[in-house]
DNA sequence: GGTGGGATTAGCT
DNA sequence: GCTAATCCCACCA
């Protein structure tokens, strides 16, 4: 592989621009014993207009700080004590917006996704934002770090779907403003 | 200092 | 469809 790494062009734009941007680019993890990838196929973008779901809408804590940092570093959260979730931090710094990585499909390091996943059938592997931190060994560690400068990043590609093929949807798993069109998902990305 | 609720998932009814 | 798992921390007292 031998693709750039996103530019800051798309990760300093704001969360639901870089939200659909995201779509067909390929997030990757460089590990000791190879690489592990996967196209993007589904993300939701968090903006710093009030939205009460948005971690950062109530101001830096501990748990959010990375939220604050510019555009192009990595949040990564527990859930329920028991998950963790991706986001790339966008726009400037400070400003408190990211997108939320839903899903990927596997073009890299099957072997060793499958490893992360015992017991799953292949369409599950990574189609959840849970799912896919499991699958890729993605933990608080890289929270805060850059995606120019990290083991985990993300890389141009052909791939970016055309725009029949994005779907924008109302969000999910969240109890607080649901009703916003702040999800995309790439109808008829590829299936691993 | 206590409490309640998550940007989810898997497993069971 | 329902619920447990299990941690952090925001919020209220």
């Amino acid at each position: 592989m031998d693709e750039s790494v996103l530019s800051p062009h798309v990760y300093t734009q704001q969360a639901d621009s870089v939200a659909f941007h995201l779509l067909g680019r390929r997030l990757v993890r460089y590990t000791s014993e190879g690489v592990l990838a996967g196209l993007i196929t589904e993300t939701e973008a968090y903006l710093p207009d009030g939205d009460p779901a948005n971690h950062a809408s109530r101001g830096e804590t501990p748990r959010n700080a990375s939220m604050f940092l510019a555009g192009g570093h990595w949040y990564v959260y527990l859930v329920y004590g028991v998950h963790y979730c991706l986001n790339l931090v966008t726009g400037r710094e400070q400003s408190g917006e990211a997108v939320l990585i839903r899903g990927v499909s596997p073009t890299h390091g099957h072997e060793h996704i499958r490893a992360n996943r015992p017991n799953v059938a292949p369409r599950d592997l990574t189609n959840g934002p849970a799912k896919l931190t499991k699958a890729f060994a993605i933990d608080t560690d890289w929270d805060g770090t850059f995606l120019a400068d990290s083991s985990l990043t993300i890389t141009e590609t052909d791939t970016h779907p055309p725009n029949e093929e994005i779907h924008t949807t109302d969000r999910v798993g969240i109890s607080k403003a649901r009703d916003r069109f702040l999800r995309y998902v790439w109808v008829g990305s590829p299936q691993y």
